[in-house]
DNA sequence: TCCAGTGGTTGCATAATGAAACTATGTTGC
DNA sequence: GCAACATAGTTTCATTATGCAACCACTGGA
């Protein structure tokens, strides 16, 4: 192996979101975040994850400024994991990935949640991307450009 | 280790995602087959990863129904990998990401593309996720229920 | 002060990854 | 038709990552 691949430097956005999310137990650390969970023992118990693993990915997220440490709300001398802006910025992610298990999964029968509109208690629709002018989108309408040159900071 | 952890049978449709595409190729193979690439060797070349482990993620996405295997079309006795509708619903998961990496990526100024509206050849909208009523929504606005037992199959 | 609970770390076994070498076909130039 | 090259893998081996279990430090409560 030498060294399991870095995408680190790549100019891809994909392949650098993936850099800091794209392991096993990250989404799914996410995914109980948003739902609330911030104490150690809880996730590790709620994803029965080995505690050095949950460790590691929680210490490499905190770097990657999806999570950070706060002092624990109970008024113990604990600390927890709380989101950042970067990590809520997850959610479409797993919205995404969701919906894309309800609609292609060959056992559909096995999934026994559904996300709904709060308000309404009604489920919500798929992700849509737009254009600009408000065009529905599927993935022959896009393609990817190289960015033009962006403007250099002064000086 | 012992086995690294499966979550084919989990019920969460995020877990059941991850476990078709959740390592760290599977979704920059999807990306470039996207982008029409086919033949094994130019995967090859163009992601840079080891022909074993290729080899290993492209058998499985074709045994997960992501991919499949076709003749080749320049007429030579080769065959290639091509995508099929469930790989292509990957589609907006890899717009989620690239978004994400947009918006919060700490050195933004690397990433050199962007995915733009062939039409106009404007950059795409913020994936939107919104209610059946058409209200847009975010992370607070929703909750996971736990679905109505599905009716039965006859018989 | 003792003891349980919380939040880790360490050590070890095994699985996954990666580079390089090797193999088996397919193709091409002659 | 055959040598040389290209394509598409597989195999081997070294290294890294993952997982379990045991251990440890600190906290909080009785």
């Amino acid at each position: 192996m030498v060294k399991r691949t870095s995408f680190e430097g790549d100019a891809c956005p994909i392949a650098r979101s993936l850099e800091a999310i794209g392991d096993w137990w990250s989404l799914l650390i996410i995914r109980d975040a948003l739902f609330g969970v911030r104490r150690f023992g809880e996730f590790q118990s709620k994803l029965g994850m080995a505690k050095n693993i949950l460790s590691a990915r929680l210490r490499s997220m905190v770097d990657h400024g999806i999570l950070e440490t706060a002092p624990a709300s109970d008024g113990t001398a604990y600390h927890e994991y709380v989101l950042t802006p970067k990590g809520r910025g997850l959610f479409p992610i797993l919205v995404a990935l969701r919906q894309w298990s309800e609609e292609f999964d060959d056992h559909p029968e096995q999934i026994t949640t559904i996300l709904v509109d709060r308000a309404k208690g009604r489920p919500v629709k798929k992700l849509e991307l737009r254009a600009e002018d408000g065009r529905l989108l599927s993935q022959p309408d896009t393609m990817v450009k190289l960015r033009p040159a962006s403007r250099r900071r002064s000086a």
